[in-house]
DNA sequence: AACAAGTGCGCAAACGATAGCACGATGATT
DNA sequence: AATCATCGTGCTATCGTTTGCGCACTTGTT
């Protein structure tokens, strides 16, 4: 009997005090919502179950009044929301989590941040899962198997719904593995081994189209500066260039075709290279974003004469890119598109409960590049004279 | 009438002790590889229950051998980590949360991921956090207080572990009132509604030195574009350039300074503004990020001789601005240092189960910028009429 | 021989939200 | 009049993991 009274008064204590607490934010008052021996907890945290018994219904109730559960009256609902409005109730998304089987939480693994290419696709990504009501966990990859296995592991122990996924050069099986039992598309880059829906830009036509170009105005001397074979988009890309060269009917000097790590260093050091030939071409491919920019960058240091001397094709157009000496043409992809192409398509996969976005279909959405001619093309010149260094 | 009530409280009892028994039943026997009465699961999930019944343990042993407590010995935790490498054992990062109250996610909250200042800062952040174990939940608050005020929410219901902030405008009420119960950092930008500590670059020594620079080479009409005066950057960067000009007893005139939204539109605006003028200014400073790129774009459409005509200082060094134009002479912010410092300074917070970063002291920590001369600012002309329009 | 200390492990109680089931009360249908 | 459907709510098991407590046994010390 007067345990019981004890009982209510310390409730009603409970109450004083953490309203007081809400007030002012400075918490350094004992809690007295651990009601155990545990380690004082500094910030107390609110639950249905102490709105439950602010209000003196079940916590069950509660539960479904904040879900809009229209078996609970609209009076108990009011209630209940000004109650949890008051004592600043806080959902627990991990309680939640438990018994839903649904984190609302999806994984972005990316390579590289500071890439425009994929900060643009982070940033439309970013925008699709918010607006769904999905929050986003970033992983950069820094393109090394290694981080990106930690990371995916990571995002499968979150039980994230979904992941979007630019794979690294050779993803490790436990990657794989892992990746499998989520539900997943691949983004830009392909990943032979290990089948699911895939987003990307039509990778050959990029260099193909650029190739053309070069090609039409007159241009047989063309290298190419890419990204590694073993990197779908690396293939693709080299692929469209030699297509091209070949209906044209150009020969491929295989000491003119550079394809390696896809950063500003490798372009930079080619391009170097290609300038110290003593024969040096008329016109450059370049297929990689990095690589684009160390290479206008030793070209600035050398002091080429661009397009007079060396015809450029530049990869993925930004608006720096038109202010490069008599501006860049390059190849404009439409990477917003096709990050919010994919982010849509596993919102909608997720929504339908697939554990798997389409059940080891894969499915292949490719989008068109554009060839964007600014000043760094031009006809070849005549005279060979006017070309040497 | 009561004998049926009592018979179907009966049935109901032994229903209830049947489940429990089965329970009992099933926890002792239960092989999810070969029962698996659920709905064909692609993905059937280990837990700890399993790799104890698999070894004939218990579940707290598994649990303590996965967490090499010394308690467990050698043996038994060989024999728990091969079966659970063998099961395809994932933790659960939500159940553990559950009990160990630290969801090891931090948040970053940043206006925009494409404006290479934040990526840069998005870059390093998210290497810091990741090297110590946490993962990182992307927030792009657009610079907009609701959506802001919404991630922040989010944020608070996963319970994250901290949060690296750059605040809007004007944030709102309740993103306050959540964000005091996280630990927090502020970066970048001050909120001085919200005591927090704060990691920035000397925003005021910015303009300050670009002033300075362009007084020294004779100019003394010099206009102003910047960020609005409510943003502490903003309000920053404005007293930098009004404390230089006063120092060297230049006047400024209202008319060429202007404080509004962030972003290019508004630098290409302006400048066309000021380019219209009857008596356009000798130089100009510019202390945004993006609206660098909207003066440099308005430059580049009008044709103004740079430096001839008009010195510019920019925001913000990047690879590219050496390629506009003559180079662009630009204060280079060092946006790395400054988001591993205050990365490194939560995590340090939170390996000390501090719950906020510190307690409300609001610790600054301020790194100098650079003045980086190019070509794009250059002795004031004597001969005015050289720089008519 | 008795006792203390240490080792190795099991039991069960949390953690917070939710879904299934129960149940009293009221009104509708047979 | 008896039965049934509906509504609003309470009770409780459950998700997977961690952890305090305690049991049984072994080893070392007096």
């Amino acid at each position: 009997m007067s345990t019981l009274n004890h009982a209510i008064r310390f409730i009603f204590y409970c109450n004083r005090l953490h309203l007081k607490w809400l007030h002012r934010y400075t918490a350094r008052t004992f809690n007295p919502w651990v009601l155990s021996n545990d380690p004082p907890c500094i910030c107390p945290v609110v639950t249905i179950k102490h709105i439950a018994q602010h209000l003196g219904v079940a916590a069950s109730t509660v539960a479904r009044a904040l879900s809009q559960d229209t078996r609970i009256s609209i009076a108990t609902r009011a209630k209940v929301a000004q109650a949890a409005q008051e004592l600043g109730y806080v959902a627990h998304s991990a309680a939640r989590q438990m018994r839903s089987q649904r984190s609302q939480l999806v994984g972005l693994v990316i390579p590289d941040v500071l890439n425009g290419f994929y900060s643009t696709a982070a940033q439309a990504i970013s925008q699709s899962f918010d607006e769904a009501g999905y929050q986003l966990v970033l992983c950069i990859s820094e393109d090394k198997p290694e981080v990106e296995m930690r990371q995916v592991r990571s995002l499968a122990e979150a039980r994230v719904d979904g992941i979007v996924w630019v794979p690294t050069l050779k993803p490790l099986a436990p990657t794989l593995t892992w990746l499998a039992s989520i539900a997943h598309v691949q983004l830009i880059r392909k990943c032979a081994a290990l089948k699911a829906d895939w987003f990307g830009i039509d990778d050959t036509a990029t260099t193909e189209q650029a190739t053309q170009h070069l090609l039409q105005l007159g241009h047989r001397h063309i290298a190419y500066v890419g990204g590694p074979k073993s990197l779908s988009t690396g293939a693709d890309r080299l692929k469209g260039y030699t297509q091209a060269m070949h209906r044209a009917g150009a020969t491929i000097d295989p000491a003119m075709v550079f394809c390696d790590a896809p950063d500003a260093q490798h372009g930079q050091r080619v391009m170097g290279q290609l300038l110290a030939m003593p024969t040096p071409p008329t016109a450059v491919v370049i297929s990689t974003s990095r690589g684009t920019e160390g290479a206008l960058e030793a070209l600035r240091q050398h002091g080429t004469a661009v397009p007079d001397q060396l015809s450029v094709v530049g990869f993925n157009d930004s608006s720096a890119n038109a202010w490069w000496g008599p501006g860049l043409t390059t190849m404009r992809m439409p990477v917003r598109d096709v990050a919010i192409a994919s982010a849509s398509h596993l919102i909608r996969a997720l929504g339908q409960h697939k554990t798997t976005a389409t059940g080891a279909v894969g499915m292949v959405t490719q989008y068109p590049p554009t060839l964007v001619v600014r000043g760094s093309t031009a006809a070849l010149t005549p005279n060979p004279s006017q070309r040497l260094v």
